[in-house]
RNA sequence: GGCGCUAUCGUCUAACGGUUAGGACAGAGCCCUCUCAAGGCUUAAAUAGGGGUUCGAUUCCCCUUAGCGCUACCA
């Protein structure tokens, strides 16, 4: 039975790279009908903050992929240093008695690499205690093995073998003078205590993993699969921050823009994971089914923006494509919530509503086009645009749009053909090309000089309205 | 500095060691057309550099270069 975490801190809000790790475990778990947990790493006190916790629930929701178990790790500590006290007494730790430097900026790093404070590895176990008892604040440290060293090994199974001798692991820190445990000894006691297979998340763990081993083999003998995610970089090839890119960092960034929550998922499963056959826009049935980590890539992945346009062109393309290809009776209802939040309440029947919608949906790219470019469609308050009013100002345009309005009156069947029957045949006895009578009215109907048919129009607004936005001009 | 990871069109990516190096987005052009989209077609665009191994390297090995990560009592 497989049993995944996705582990955020709540530092921040919620990052895209987060998302993207978040979805490839649900992918992987669901694909394997396993378990997903969601966990809080929330064991650096000094940082976590409840307004990013919030942001980390905000975009999950939105994401709208579920989870079966969840934890917080601040309601775990007495797990957490259980362990450590234990690899304390059995002589696999240390308390290190070194005071904590200010800002840790200053460790030189010329003469190779820090592995630990020699003589505090040396402290005999008494003086130790003693110390300890004395109130004197100490760190506890795991004792990586040193004579002889040793090879540490493990295959990824996004990167393959790894490997990795002891000499290069310092002697990390499991508890901190505070009390708290580090990432380190929270993530592995957790995993190990509720019993995760697979450990899924970012690269920038890879080289973590040594110590994690270490700590598995010491306290447990068992340790979980790990598979390891190229990271999300920005443009300039950076590492994505916001203080640096702004806040297409951000899930919710994407959600404000009108993305469909599936359409985003598509989007970051592209970026680092290929399903090898040249599909790109895939449900999540598709995805679910398709995935694998042999499809992940090794290499980071750059998430396209800039300046002027925050949002990746593909991912802009992706939305568009499930916006015009989904269910439309599970659009509708999306699309109904996002001009609710736009204030705009939808007369009609479900049935007319849904026409409406497939009716433009196919030259939107975005939720918000349905409220801003469809206005027209779903409000009596619209804005004509330039390029629509000289349509109207065309001579004689404004009059025909009246007897069309009497035709239109006169049009039992109102249907897309009839109104294009009526419509020529005005032409026709008017001697005018169609194309004015047609351009005026999609400008009368809707303020727009673009948009979709003109007839197609029509039925779609229904006879009352066209009538009154027909004889207004 | 040490250790680790990575390197194919601008971007995301595909390619049992044998392909005219494929697809998609973005770009350019054409077609379709009542407009705008969509769709169809065409076009431009890549194997970081150098050595090996091999009959034959995008693919395997080494070096260089570049980027990224870890090197905290952050995660």
């Amino acid at each position: 039975m497989i049993r995944a975490r996705f582990a955020p801190s709540p530092t921040g809000y919620l990052h895209i790279g987060s998302a993207r790790t978040f979805i490839f475990n649900w992918l992987f778990v669901r694909k394997h009908e396993g378990t997903m947990i969601l966990r809080i790493d929330d064991t650096d006190v000094d940082r976590n903050t409840e307004a990013s916790l919030n942001s980390i629930y905000e975009g999950l929701n939105w994401l709208d992929l579920s989870w079966d178990e969840f934890y917080r790790q601040s309601e775990r500590l007495d797990l957490h240093r259980k362990l450590a006290y234990d690899l304390l007494s059995r002589g696999l730790a240390y308390r290190d008695f070194t005071p904590a430097t200010n800002e840790g900026e200053d460790r030189p790093h010329a003469e190779g690499p820090w592995l630990f404070h020699p003589e505090m590895r040396a402290i005999s176990t008494e003086e130790s205690d003693r110390r300890s008892a004395a109130g004197e604040p100490f760190v506890i440290r795991f004792k990586v093995e040193r004579d002889p060293v040793r090879e540490v090994a493990f295959t990824d199974l996004v990167y393959g073998p790894q490997s990795k001798q002891t000499a290069d692991v310092e002697d990390f820190a499991l508890l901190r003078s505070n009390g708290m445990p580090t990432y380190h000894l929270a993530s592995c006691a957790d995993d190990i205590d509720l019993k995760i297979t697979h450990v899924v998340r970012g690269q920038d763990h890879l080289s973590n993993t040594f110590k994690h081993i270490l700590l598995f083999q010491a306290a447990s003998g068992l340790q979980p699969k790990f598979a390891h995610l190229p990271l999300l970089i920005a443009p300039d090839g950076a590492k994505l921050s916001k203080r640096k890119h702004g806040p297409v960092v951000s899930v919710t960034t994407y959600r404000d823009n009108g993305f469909l929550p599936i359409a985003y998922i598509n989007f970051l499963c592209l970026l680092g994971w290929s399903p090898k056959n040249d599909r790109e826009q895939m449900s999540l049935t598709e995805l679910t089914s398709l995935f694998s980590f042999e499809g992940v890539n090794r290499s980071n992945a750059v998430v396209n923006f800039s300046e002027a346009d925050p949002i990746d062109p593909k991912a802009m393309w992706l939305n568009s494509q499930h916006l015009r290809t989904m269910p439309i009776a599970e659009l509708a209802p999306i699309v109904r919530r996002s001009l609710e939040d736009h204030h705009m309440s939808v007369p009609g029947t479900e049935a007319q509503f849904e026409h409406v919608v497939d009716l433009i949906r196919a030259r939107y790219s975005t939720l918000l086009d349905f409220a801003l470019k469809g206005r027209a469609y779903f409000a009596d308050d619209f804005h004509t645009d330039q390029v629509a009013k000289d349509k109207l100002d065309v001579p004689g345009a404004r009059e025909l749009m009246h007897v069309l309005a009497d035709r239109m009156e006169a049009n039992a069947e109102f249907s897309e053909a009839s109104v294009e029957a009526d419509l020529r045949k005005l032409a026709e006895e008017r001697g005018v090309k169609p194309g004015v009578l047609i351009n005026a009215s999609r400008a009368a109907l809707t303020g727009q000089s673009v948009g979709p048919s003109a007839f197609a129009i029509f039925p779609c607004l229904g006879r009352e309205r066209v009538l009154e936005r027909l004889r207004r001009v």
